[in-house]
This record gives structure tokens, sequence and C-alpha cells, in this order.
DNA sequence: TGGTTATAGTTACAACTGCAACTATTTGCA
DNA sequence: TGCAAATAGTTGCAGTTGTAACTATAACCA
């Protein structure tokens, strides 16, 4: 952690001499709530991602997509989008690149060739099958620095900033 | 948000046949914490870059850098980096794109000629005056849809959380 | 001292991302 | 019907980001 530094004084001065109507002193990060959330919030993602970017060379938007089609099989790429919240060129190109490395199944629906059908194949499965659990012993990792009480307040939080 | 779909039935014998020991069953997302974080602090940090993105071409790699130079004058872009928890590459760039832009003076330290000395100059300043507050007003909206209660867990959660 | 090691910052390259434009197919309605 | 508008998905391009290698300066120590 980096030592503490002084404001320098013409600034301080500046600064509050202003700081009525707008508040325009300096932001402390360190106590800005969306930054700390993006620091959690990377910090906690790539954690995760380091591990199976490692052992599986796969990317967090590509285990995003293998964790929807896991769930949701014979989706289509537009329903991928809406559930991982990317964008679908993003869905695209991740799904081109599993669908070359055979992770996934791709083909063309029944009723409205626009759309594709998607599955993980048996390989996908095998990965999912390592990857999930890991992932989730993330979460619990993170969710033990918290007691009981604090885990039940962040659920509660979280459910009601997700819109 | 897209409609519920059904497991199919092949996986969902699969997962059940073998979820004891090794939870491989497929990860729920929405319920997954990291994820949920995720979603929230890429929301929260794009509705404010969105602002000043627009109003200033500024990215939000650039205006940590500018919060920072506004908070501790005059100090390195190491010291900006440790700070802002960015790694030192994404620093230089922003810096090298704010002291184009006239943003940010740029000096040599006395003692050491490795490190620069960075302060805001008199356009910074402004722009800073304008950006410091909108992000405050954008922090206030958020923890508005929250209660008294609510909000001083959250602080308390994040401070737990963040090492 | 002189030479090894560490630190501050930049550059180069490759991968990733986001936006707009594009193709193919389907839907809706005059 | 048949044509305009909407939808699914891909591609191209430009800008961003991350990693590693590089330069310059300073610190360490035999």
């Amino acid at each position: 952690m980096p030592k503490p530094a002084q404001p320098k004084s013409s600034r301080s001065r500046r600064a509050t001499a202003r700081a009525g109507k707008l508040d325009r002193a300096p932001l402390r990060l360190e106590h800005f709530v969306p930054y700390r959330l993006s620091i959690l919030s990377n910090t906690v993602s790539q954690g995760i991602a380091d591990e199976y970017q490692e052992r599986f060379d796969l990317s967090m938007t590509e285990w995003r997509v293998m964790a929807v089609l896991a769930r949701f099989e014979g989706c289509s790429a537009r329903e991928v989008a809406e559930r991982t919240a990317m964008d679908k060129v993003a869905v695209s190109r991740a799904l081109a690149r599993l669908v070359h490395e055979g992770r996934v199944e791709r083909s063309t629906h029944d009723d409205d060739k626009r759309r594709s059908v998607l599955n993980l194949s048996a390989g996908g499965w095998a990965i999912h099958d390592v990857v999930a659990p890991m992932a989730r012993a993330h979460e619990r990792t993170l969710l033990h620095q918290l007691d009981a009480e604090e885990r039940a307040w962040l659920e509660r939080i979280l459910t009601k900033l997700q819109v």
C-alpha cells in the first residue's frame, strides 16, 4: 500500500473555499463506492478466471457462454447474450472459438433458420464439470470472509441494486 | 429479461446423479455472487463514465488518474498506478494522452530523474471540478436505492472484502 | 569504485472489445 | 401476395488492454 501523501495547500484552500453547493473536493477513490465495487469485482472475477484460463485456455466470456449452455441446452446465441449481459458480437466470437475447439456443437433451428441451436459437446461438459465446482469454491471462499448476517445483507443489497 | 427455459432431462439426470461431493450442477449465473458483482459494478461505472466520456472525451482510466492527481498533487506515475489499482502501462498511456490534451503537466523529479512529477493543469482542474460532483451524484443515486441500514451494511461488507 | 540488481516509465505486439455495416431469414401488414 | 421492417448472427475496422521486452536512472554492496 502506498503511504499517504499530503494534499498541497494551494489546492486545499481552493477546494474548501468553494465546497458549499457544488462539492468539488477531490474524490477519495478508496471511499467511493463505485470504485470499490469495481476493484472488488475485478479481483474476484479475475481470481476465478486465472484458474480456468491456465488450465483450459478459456476466456471469461467463453466460460460464461458455457455456463449458460450448461443450464439452458439448445438455446440460441441471442439468448446467451441476454443471459450473460454480453453483447451479441462478443457471444458470436466466443461461440466461434468454442465451436472451433470442439467444446460446443452448433446446429440450425428447424423452424427459424436464422437461429442457432447450441449445446455443449462431451468435451465441453467435461470442462464444465471441472470449472463449475471451481467457480463455486471461489464464491464460497469469498463469502466465508463474511459472517452469516453479513452474507444475508449482501444478498439483499445485491438484489435491491440489480434493477 | 429472457423467459426461463427448462433444463433438458438428460442433463438434469446426469447432474443430480453425481451432485454429491463435487457439485457439478450448472451454475446459475443470476445467483452467483461474483457474476452479480461484475454486472453491478459494470453498470454503475459505465453509467458514470458515459457522462464524462460524452462531455469531455475522457476515458475511465483517464478520469481515475485525474482523480488521484487532484488529491495527491505532484505524485509519480507509479504512485498513481498503486492508488488506482491499474497497471503501470495503463497509467503511462492515460498520462500520455492527458499530457497531450493539456490536462496534466508532467515534469521530472529533482532527486530521482526516473520519476515524473504530475499535476493537473488549470484545464485539468476545470474538468475535475465538473466531473467529481457528477461522480458523487451518481454514487448518491446508487446508494439512495438502499435504506440507511443497508447502506451501513454495504459499507461494512465492502471494507471486509477489500483485502 | 564498478558492476549487479532494482525501479520508473515507455514501446511493441498480440489479443480483445465495441460499433457499424453487412447477409440471411422471418414477420407484419397494405 | 409482396414488400418494408425486424431479427439472428457475422465480419471489418478502429480503439483498448495486457504481457513482455526495452531504456534510463538509482540503489546496493563486494
